[in-house]
DNA sequence: TGGAGCATGTAATGAGTTACATGATTGG
DNA sequence: CCAATCATGTAACTCATTACATGCTCCA
C-alpha cells in the first residue's frame, strides 16, 4: 500500500543558524540594508562572531524566502532594506531559548605541535615565540579596552577574551616551556 | 596589444590546508586507505582537530591530482590505499614551517548573551547552568586522562584543554555570576 | 572633472557536516 | 543462515571566505 507511506510535510518553525539569528537580532530595532547589517554586525559582535557581507546577503535572501524578513521597497537598485517580520521575531525568540551548540575551538598551532617530531627544536622555539607574542598583544589590547566598558554583554565578552588569552599564555609558559 | 597581457601561470608549491597537511603527516609512516586515515586522524588528533571521512576523501582526491599522494593499486574496488610521494613529503615539511593561522574560537553561548536584553533572567540562569555543567564535565574527563599520558604532544594538547575549560569555568563563576 | 574612496552587492571557491549506499564478516 | 555490524566510499547540503563588479559622492 504505497499510498500510505507518504510523509506529511509537517510545518516546523524555520530553523535558524546562528548567523541568521544574529541578523534578526540586529533587525529588531528597525530595517537595515545588507550593507548596514554587515556593518552593524561588525560593530556589535566585533571579533568574536564574525559575519561577512556575503553571508549577510545569503541569509537575508534565505530568510526573505521563508518570510522571516521582508524586503522593503526602495530606491533604484541599491540600498535594499529588509525589515523583520512577526514570524521573524518569533523565530528569533525561539532561537534565543534553544540550547547553544558546543564551542568550536580550532588551533592551528596545536596541529603543528602534534607533528612536532618532525619539527626541529630551533624552529619550534621560533614558532612558539611568535605565536606567544600575538597572544600577549591581544591580551594587552583587551585589557586596555576593558575599563572603558560598562556592565553588559560587551564586557562579558571581553572578559572571556581576557581569560582565554591568559589561559593560552599560561599554557605557553608552563606547559610548553616557551618564554 | 592584447596579446601581451597574458599572465604566466607561475608554478607555486601546492598550498596545503590544515586538513590535507594532517593527512600527509599521517601518511608519512606508510600508505593508508581513506577509511584508515580517517580512523587514524580520529585516534591521533582526537577531539581537538576533527576530520570527517568526507573531508579525507576529498583531500585525498585533490592531492592525488596534484601529485602529493599516489593511489596504490589494490584489490577489487574497496580499500584503496594512498601513499605519500616525495613531493608530498616536501609539501608537508613546508607546511610545518609556515606560520600557523589564527585560532578560531566560536562560542554560541556568547552570541546568545550578546542579545541578552531579550532573555529573561530565569532562562538566562538555566542556560548558564546547563552550559557550565558541560564544561565542568569535560574538565573532569580531561583531568582523568591527563595522568595516563607521557610527555609529548598529546599531553600538551590535553593540558591546553584543561586550561581552556578552567578559564571558561572561572568566567562563568566570576564574570557571569553563574553558579 | 576625474579619480579616490565608499556604499552596495554578486560570484566563485573552499571547508565542514549529514545522510546515504554497498559489499564483507561474523556471531547467534 | 541471516541479521547485525563493520569497512568502505559517495552525494548533497550548509556555512564561511575571497575575489570581483558597479555606481555614487566629493574634493583637489
Amino acid at each position: 500500500m504505497d499510498r500510505l507511506t507518504w510523509k506529511v510535510k509537517v510545518w516546523r518553525a524555520p530553523v535558524l543558524n546562528a548567523t541568521a539569528a544574529a541578523l534578526l537580532g540586529l533587525l529588531r530595532d528597525g530595517p537595515l540594508s545588507g550593507y548596514q547589517l554587515s556593518a552593524a554586525a561588525d560593530a556589535f559582535l566585533g571579533d568574536f562572531w564574525t559575519v561577512t557581507r556575503s553571508q549577510v546577503y545569503r541569509e537575508l535572501a534565505a530568510m526573505a524566502r521563508t518570510g522571516l524578513v521582508a524586503a522593503q521597497p526602495s530606491g533604484a537598485r541599491d540600498k535594499q532594506p529588509y525589515a523583520i517580520s512577526p514570524a521573524g521575531r518569533e523565530a528569533f525568540r525561539n532561537w534565543l531559548h534553544e540550547e547553544p551548540g558546543p564551542d568550536v575551538v580550532r588551533i592551528p598551532l596545536l596541529l603543528r605541535l602534534a607533528f612536532g617530531d618532525a619539527l626541529d627544536p630551533d624552529h619550534r622555539a621560533e614558532l612558539l615565540a611568535s605565536q606567544r607574542a600575538g597572544h600577549a598583544a591581544r591580551l594587552a589590547s583587551y585589557m586596555l579596552e576593558e575599563p572603558k566598558l560598562g556592565p553588559g554583554p560587551q564586557r562579558e565578552t571581553l572578559r572571556f577574551g581576557i581569560r582565554y588569552e591568559r589561559a593560552v599564555l599560561a599554557w605557553f609558559d608552563e606547559d610548553l616551556r616557551a618564554r
